[in-house]
DNA sequence: AAGTTTTCTTACCCAAGGGTAACATGAAGC
DNA sequence: GCTTCATGTTACCCTTGGGTAAGAAAACTT
C-alpha cells in the first residue's frame, strides 16, 4: 500500500467516525435491533462512497467505533449487509409503487408522481446499494434473488405506462423501451447527483417529467 | 471458496478459452502490440462479465492461455488494464462527436446520429469499462483523469443541445438536465442490454430517440 | 452475591490475489 | 555455432481482508 493510499484511508475512516453511532457512549446493552439497522446504514454509506469491495469489515466497524467481530453479533457476513442495504432501498421504491397503483387519476400523473418518489429513493442512503448490489460478486442464488426483485420493478413500471396508453394519458409507443429509458434517466442520478446536488431530487424528478412529458421536438 | 463458485470459476473460464488469442499456436515473437491489445480485449470483456473486482490477472492470464508474470510483459499493473479499457470506450464515443459536431443540418438531427453511435459504443466491447471504470477502487490521480475525460463527452453533449435550441431544432429545455436524462437513459442499456439483446443497439436508439423527440403526452 | 447471558475485544487463521525474481527457451543476428 | 534479446514459465513474496476461537467484562437474573 502506497502512502497516499493509506492516507486516504485514513481519512475515509475519520469521516464516518465523525457520524453518530448506537456505539457512541460505550456499551449500551439491548438495543439488537436498532444497532442492526446502524450497521446496515453505515455499511451503505461507505459502499456509495467507496464501493462495495473497498470497504472491508475493519474499515465498517471503525467508523462504528467497534471492531470488526462485533459486526457478526448483528450481520451473519458481508454479502448478507449488502443484500440488506439492497433490501432497504428496493422498500421505498416498492412503496412509491404501491401508492401510485393505487392513487386515483390518469396513469400518467401516477407515473410521474411515482418518478419524484424514485427520484428521492436513489439519492438516498440506499440508492447505491439497490442500483448497484446485483454488480458486485455475489452467490448465485442470492443474486438470482435480487434480479428477481428488480425484475418486479420493472414489470410494475411498464405496466403503470401501460394503463396510461389504455386510458390515453400517454401516447401509444414501445412500452418497454420507455420504461428502460425512463428508468435509466433515473438511474443515472445515483452517478453525479453525489457529485452536483445543486438541485433536490423531487426537481430534478419534474425536470425530467418535463422532458419525457413534452419532448425535445422544436418547431419542424 | 466453496464448490459451487470453484464450479463457476472453471466455467467463466472455459468460456473465455473459448475466443482466439494471439498465443493461440504456441509462442509467437514479435507481434507485441497485437498481444497487448489482446490482454486489453479479454480484460473488458472479463470486467465486462463478472466485474473489475471478481477476475484475477490468474483467470485473465488463463483466458489467453499464458500465465500471469507474461501480463506485465504487456501492460504495468491491472488498473492500466482498466484505464486501457476506458480508453478504448471513450475513444469510440468522441469518434461518434467529432462526427456530429462535423455535421450538417440541424442540430437534432446531428443530436440523435451520436445517440446512435453512443448506443452502439454502450453495449460494445469496451461499454462497460468506460461507463464503470471510475467507481471501481482507482488511484486518486486517475481517478481524476478519467472524470475529467468523462466530463468533456457531457460537456460537448450539452453543446450539442443547446445548438439544437439555437437553431430551433429542440425546443427550449434545460439542457444541463436533459443531458442527464439522455445519457442516463443510454448508459443504463449496460446493465440491460447483456440479458435482453431481442433489438439491435441501433434499433433501441431509435425507439429511445423516438421517446425523447415525441415525448409521452397523449391526449390532454 | 453468584451465576448466566449478552456483548465486545484480542489474537488469530487462511485463502485470494497483485506483483516480482530467477530461470528457461526459442528466434534473430553475426 | 554462439551470443543476444525478447518472451515465457515456475516458484515465490506479502498484503489485504473475510471470518473465527477464546476469553474479558458489563449487565441482567434470581
Amino acid at each position: 500500500m502506497t502512502a497516499a493510499t493509506a492516507r486516504a484511508k485514513s481519512r475515509n475512516r475519520k469521516e464516518l467516525q465523525a457520524s453518530a453511532s448506537p456505539w457512541d457512549g460505550g456499551r449500551r446493552p439491548r438495543e439488537h435491533a436498532l444497532k442492526r439497522e446502524a450497521v446496515i446504514l453505515a455499511a451503505a454509506r461507505a459502499f456509495a462512497q467507496r464501493g462495495y469491495h473497498n470497504v472491508s469489515l475493519d474499515d465498517l466497524a471503525a467508523s462504528l467505533k467497534v471492531t470488526k467481530p462485533t459486526l457478526y453479533l448483528y450481520v451473519p457476513n458481508k454479502e448478507a449487509i449488502l443484500f440488506e442495504c439492497f433490501r432497504a432501498g428496493l422498500e421505498q421504491i416498492q412503496e412509491s409503487l404501491d401508492e401510485s397503483e393505487r392513487g386515483e387519476g390518469p396513469a400518467r400523473e401516477r407515473l410521474f408522481a411515482f418518478i419524484r418518489g424514485y427520484a428521492s429513493a436513489i439519492v438516498g442512503d440506499f440508492g447505491w446499494c439497490m442500483l448497484r448490489a446485483e454488480d458486485q460478486h455475489l452467490g448465485a442464488t442470492m443474486s438470482r434473488r435480487i434480479k428477481l426483485l428488480k425484475a418486479g420493478i420493472d414489470r410494475r413500471m411498464r405496466a403503470l405506462i401501460e394503463s396510461g396508453v389504455a386510458d390515453g394519458s400517454i401516447r401509444a409507443c414501445d412500452t418497454r423501451m420507455t420504461a428502460f429509458a425512463l428508468a435509466g434517466a433515473l438511474n443515472w442520478m445515483g452517478h453525479w447527483y453525489r457529485e452536483d446536488a445543486s438541485l433536490k431530487p423531487h426537481e430534478i424528478a419534474d425536470k425530467f417529467i418535463d422532458v419525457f412529458n413534452r419532448g425535445l421536438r422544436g418547431r419542424d
